[in-house]
DNA sequence: ACCTCCGGGACCTCCCGTTGGT
DNA sequence: ACCAACGGGAGGTCCCGGAGGT
């Protein structure tokens, strides 16, 4: 039987640059990082590389995309989960996926955010649209939770959200200036023992 | 007769360096700074940088302490303002100072923090300390205000204080990306209507 | 049954692409410009370009031998024309052509006898036939008119003739540079009332 | 005695460069050379080449405007030689400078006109001043020729002399095409025999 | 015949830290 | 102390021609 194996150019070229990309752009930064550093992490020839992105700033954008795109979402939009509970899962699994590199990388769109000076880059356009995603998912799951009665917390959903989702950048920048998980760990408990603390609490 | 005027250049020339390049790495980032375009924002001739720092990273470290001497600690700690109150002013006069650039900005704490890929280098040292003190600072206030009652949470001040100072630092970051002031208005009243909250709130 | 509509590639393709070669080499240069972008301004994907031509320095030789069949030759050598009235039509025309674009192109031939450095390119021998044979017919008509009386000027007509076409490169390189008319219009003074004034001028 | 020569930087790899530069802008042409092709002509480490120039149109720029002033316009306004023989003699100085490399150079000044696309480009506005001079003072010699008696034509001198200079242009351009002296040869013959011509003839 | 992808090499420009004469 | 000049190396981008599957 024949390997059904591509032709090992084509759109797999395309991949390992992307992950080298995501992985650099994570752990350096993305004006630290060069488009030869990138090739060579992906075992590619640098020539190649404009093949198959259209500038640097295009893989920026390709790899802020699927970093969105891999955010645990899901676990956050899961009908069979109690809203609290999603919430604390969705951030549990983030939080598993900096605590592995140590605190070595910051929330990649944090990252970016950081970066960018210009206004009109499509990269902050970008930006923008994806944090005012997630919050509006948080958001949307905590107004549940209100509902149900389980928060005790009248502000509106909404601002609430939007804190938890600062605070949890903040909390990977400070734990990754730390090193250490201790900012991460305050999250947790300010967010669910106080923040989103149920009536009876 | 020696003229009591001082040379130029000695001390002031190492001022105009330091102030440009507070003002290029806050704006921009560190890595996306050259010291040609730090020497010639502050109309020193580029060789001369290095008779007053040692590299790059020699100013990024006194940007960084000056940044953090710079900040409205004092606020914070005068004893004539009620706790709270002082927690209020000293994160509104930060406040003030990122809003006069449009958000255009972020603090530049949280951006070195996510630009040095390296653990052990000494910005990173640094960044941790300035970090911890800040937290301390904020928590000795709400240390204070919860002994005089006035916060209903029995969470530990340190704890409240890191999630603030994260949720600040995040606040920016997201204020950065939208280029609005919406999650630096969601901080002031998450913080202050709910997690610093007083007990008949 | 078989369509008639030929396929889009083969010698469309090609001709798109030459179209656009003698465009772009005209406008801008040999050296300045790339097959990208010669594929790209010919809605032509870049891999086929080397279907149709050895290389760019293929399409160059055939852009110039197009160039050189496209030129106003009839005017020259059409026997109901009086000779002088001929020469005169000739560079007319060809000065109608430079003036639409403003003086921006300058003859093909100029340029490309400008660009390249190898004596042995076969660009270069190629230029030096196109430029004998138009000085060549050009000294026919010339020759016809001194035979008739028309002309003063006793030089031989391969002579004036090629002064004349050299004072048209000439010309059209200095309008170029100037972006006006005038060196063409001198050009066509001093030719028609001196070089080839009549007897009794 | 020590020798008096300079530190071996400075100026002198200045000068280095722009020979270099001038010599393959004017063999080759400017979109075909490199500034790696330069440096490593003037045996000077590549990283240096902008030390010297702001880019590499300005090295264009210099070397333009030395080739200008190389000119030898000396002949042409030196008062102790009458008119006709000033301009011979200064056609004649060129035709040998350009003889001694086979032909295989065209005028800078013409090379760079049929290279830079963009009107605006300061290069050709520095082309069009240089061309514009130059007539000028072939003009004003032809001018005292008339004036003396020594030249039939009634034509004004700016024209006699912009169709000169133009002839010149595409005699060089010519003979470069062909790899011969003949259209120089008979630039020269046309010119004296003809367009300056003294009444008697 | 077509054309996507390939890729070594070069493009122009700028990097950061140093040297060495003043 | 100053700073013009230095320079190896890298920055991001694009070059031209070819390989090889469809």
């Amino acid at each position: 039987m024949t390997t059904t194996r591509v032709r090992p150019g084509s759109a797999e070229i395309r991949e390992r640059l992307l992950d080298a990309g995501m992985d650099l752009f994570h752990t350096q930064s993305y004006n630290g990082t060069g488009v030869q550093e990138i090739t060579s992490a992906a075992g590619v020839p640098k020539g190649s590389f404009y093949n198959h992105f259209d500038s640097k700033q295009g893989l920026a954008i390709a790899a802020l995309e699927r970093y969105a795109a891999q955010s645990p979402l899901d676990l956050l939009m899961n009908p069979d989960t109690p809203p609290l509970a999603a919430v604390r899962g969705h951030f549990e699994e983030l939080g598993r996926r900096f605590a592995v590199s140590g605190y070595q990388r910051g929330c990649m769109m944090g990252n970016f955010a950081n970066e960018v000076a210009d206004r009109a880059d499509p990269v902050r356009v970008l930006l923008a649209g994806l944090f005012d995603a997630w919050v509006q998912v948080v958001a949307d799951v905590i107004a549940q939770a209100q509902q149900g009665g389980q928060v005790a917390s009248a502000l509106p959903a909404e601002q609430l959200a939007g804190m938890i989702v600062s605070a949890w950048e903040g909390s990977l920048t400070r734990a990754r200036a730390c090193g250490d998980a201790g900012p991460v760990d305050t999250f947790f408990t300010v967010v669910f023992d106080q923040l989103l603390a149920g009536p009876s609490d």
